[in-house]
DNA sequence: TAGCCGAATTAGACACAGTCCAAGTCTTGC
DNA sequence: GCAAGACTTGGACTGTGTCTAATTCGGCTA
């Protein structure tokens, strides 16, 4: 079972979707997970602190950081390297690729539905594929 | 005029492509030129450091950025985000993707020239196109 | 309800990539 | 040789992410 980026998940649906996924649903991550979910976004780590003490109580930056690689080590999540200063994580564990605005920083899925990517050479022996990333790095034309 | 890794370039070589480039031949920019160019790799800031005062004398870890960010303006050199923990720099500048094996970090390169990505959706108005990155994350498969 | 115990959380120290700055040194043109 | 600008440098600083040891939480049992 997987669960979508939706807005307004309930509490319960929350935590039925971290128990299935063998995550031990407590409040700080039924708040990350809530915050990650309900925002069909792609958010950095101190997004996600800010935006999870804005609604609610102390999350420490340890218990963030914590929870989002225990999401990720638990395929809840994906992380996108795209910036070399921060790390994005994505809610979409669906596999989908990237449109990245190298002026403002904005990620936008690509539904990979639709593409096909061909000519990859063959691997070697041995070696499997884990994925495969597209990003298309874009900008707006008057800038330059 | 484009300079391909290639190992043992003169400093006459060095110092041309770089003129070519805008790029004033300083002492150092030739050091850390040769390194890149003379080795076909991948290097991050620090093992271009180490390896550039393993050779020679004394060049510092913000002239190595400094000349990094300027070859990058200067499109002499390419970087490629695929490590949340530091960026790889690549002298190669030809349009080309990359396998990435996330147990040893090794990065190798795939040629374009077969590859053709189809589906890819339409860009909004006004927006221009940068680049297509292709990152093909590969393990070795006894690994799990 | 009280007490126990492993799991989770926390503050703050730490690691480390990368940037910034102000002072010093090298080039280049004259 | 001199001045002016360009480049380099050590070291301080920033920001992301990790680690640790101490505390707190929460589910369980008696
Ligand atoms: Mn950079
Ligand atoms: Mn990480
Ligand atoms: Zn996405
Ligand atoms: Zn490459």
């Amino acid at each position: 079972m997987t669960l979508k980026p939706h807005p307004n998940y309930t509490r319960g649906e929350l935590v039925e979707v971290l128990r299935n996924h063998g995550i031990n649903p407590t409040h700080q991550r039924i708040e990350i997970a809530y915050v990650l979910f309900s925002r069909c976004e792609h958010l950095s780590a101190d997004q996600l602190l800010a935006l999870v003490n804005d609604r609610n109580s102390e999350t420490s930056k340890a218990t963030v950081y914590n929870t989002l690689n225990l999401f990720l080590e638990k395929k809840l999540i994906r992380e996108v390297i795209v910036d070399p200063s921060k790390v994005f994580y994505d809610p979409n564990t669906d596999v989908h690729h990237h449109f990245y605005d190298i002026d403002t920083g904005e990620l936008t899925d690509i539904d990979a539905a639709d593409i096909e990517v061909s000519g990859l050479p063959q691997l070697p022996e041995g070696v499997v594929t884990e994925g495969v990333d597209i990003i298309v790095r874009i900008r707006s034309e008057q800038a330059v």
